[in-house]
DNA sequence: CATGAATGAGTGTTCATTCAT
DNA sequence: TATGAATGAACACTCATTCAT
């Protein structure tokens, strides 16, 4: 007798979860290029060929993190939105960043590694772009952050609040032991929340 | 008539210089994983054979890359350091930064690239770890200048602005066409050369 | 209530039927080698498993096909065999041929193909064989009816009829909108049917 | 010291031919899809990869003995174009067909196998097209040599003759043994070449 | 010094078949 | 009876590296 279709369901949900996880993990911990779908099967702890049942290939599991990151950037994004001022919605925003850099360094790190891939990397480039533009987008919000704050030219301050939370970020990726995460949020909320 | 020895050696520079930078050419603009040994050979119009004569092989090249990379840097700081005020030492590394990446913004990315390689990656983490080594043997001769302006904290100062220069360098990589970087750099030098 | 065992036999057949159907129709467009079980399941609207409760595999379907040609091409011969004048029987065999051909030139192609596979595929060989093994065996029906009209040699002149009737359909199916079937037609009968 | 340019492409063409005639071997023994890239590197007595240094994988093998087939078949109707008389032109392409059918029938049969691939394979449809273009364009030369013959229909002549001639092929291919090939030309021969 | 033919381990992917439900 | 999740062997292809010349 088969299997109801929501109990199908509820298998193929746990099997791409599976398999997604494992993906991510491998991905992060040892890069792209030096995973393969077997490692990635072996960690999941299925064959090689269901992994195939889930995701188009290899592209396909790297396709999905990046649109897992998006979202959890964009939540992150959205939750600030909620807040009533705005200065809280900037510091709700650098808290966050840098909290989750410091506990997942890697994480960070994976993510630039990707949006850093050189632009004719015909393979994976396209997965940089999706991010950058991504990133654009939330750019946009935050620069009405700033414009509701009313500071004089709002795209360049938040250009420059960007520049400096990335770097700050890239920092703590780079350096996790050694990073003052705490006075280094204080200085940039300083700075920008008044 | 055999060559004279030093001529020998002349024309063994030459000829590894012409294929390092095929394989620099190749490897910013496509990438490391992108890039073959045959397109590094036909790029320097040399035989794949004897690119073994002088590299040590793919990861031989990238090595003389990142060497050569550190050395660059390294110039750059020497030059700042030999400047008396060291207010002008911190605007010289800004200039210099921000206007290298922003005419070859490929070369800072790929550098980049290369830092965020996943720590397990057996291959390429090495290249990764130089880089950061060196980066933080910068870091404290950057320190020096600060504890010669005589800011309170110099290692907390000097790491904020790290963080900030390379998160604008990280910006102006990514957007090289709207970054305004003339503005960014007069607020970099407000903030940090009084 | 459950279904009458004769009731169940003609679910299974229906349900076998609805599967070899889909089966030839993709064979026969796509090829065997370029259609997979998935795909049979899909076109037949049954899961891949049931497949299997009623074919062996793929092997089985095209087993099946095979049987069920034989049977059809017999059919025609045997149709030609009840008419009472050898040159009648001749005349049917020639037009239901061309006509067979004509109306479905793909399915000539089909078992064309599979009859001149290698003979040294193991696995579709044995199809190739029986195909073969069974023309001969109508062949020799045919022989019998050239022999009723008394021509000289009868053996050869049927091998000569069967290989210009081959010829004709291998032409029709190879370009099947450039052949002037009627006038090939008579032809035929005016050489061979006096 | 490197070989000279000359040696190299001696070198070359030796084991380009190698390759290719192992390749031919074992797809007109085993067919196309039941051979691997794997079985042609063993039989050429060389490596896998060495094999995509001579031919851009195991579809270009196929190529290759397409074109050779159809450089094959174009030799013999251009020997035949260069004889005096239409009739012994007839005469010396049926003579060719069928000793060389009748010598190699597997090659003939391969070749029919192959343009008998069913329209939708969108692997291996190009090469029957390929073999069907050009059999197309030797039909025109034969139809020339019925012009010139004088015959009423030429062109319905050479259509009814190269019907019989590929039904005779066909037939020869299936029953090697068994087929009166003497008979049969002579047959031909006193009905198309008065 | 210089060449490029040759190697072979490694990789992503497919697909007929099985089996728990 | 019927499902489709799961398997794993097989395959085409790539590419860094070696070495005879």
């Amino acid at each position: 007798m088969p299997r109801s279709p929501s109990e199908n369901e509820r298998i193929r949900q746990l099997a791409k979860d599976k398999i997604l996880e494992a993906a991510m993990d491998l991905f992060i911990q040892q890069g792209y290029h030096a995973t393969s779908i077997n490692d990635v099967a072996k960690q999941a702890e299925i064959s090689k060929g269901l992994l195939y049942n889930y995701f188009s290939g290899k592209e396909g599991l790297l396709a999905a993190m990046v649109e897992e990151r998006i979202a959890g950037v964009a939540e992150v994004i959205e939750k600030a939105a909620s807040l009533q001022a705005p200065a809280e919605q900037l510091k709700f925003i650098v808290e966050q960043a840098i909290d989750n850099v410091y506990q997942q360094p890697e994480v960070f790190r994976f993510y630039l590694h990707l949006q850093t891939q050189p632009e004719a990397d015909q393979e994976l480039f396209p997965y940089s772009k999706r991010l950058v533009e991504e990133a654009a987008r939330q750019f946009e919000i935050q620069c009405s952050i700033f414009e509701s704050i009313g500071v004089p030219e709002p795209r360049k301050r938040s250009l420059y609040f960007s520049s400096t939370l990335q770097g700050i970020m890239l920092m703590i990726s780079t350096y996790p032991q050694h990073f003052p995460i705490d006075e280094v949020k204080e200085q940039m909320l300083k700075e920008f929340c008044p």
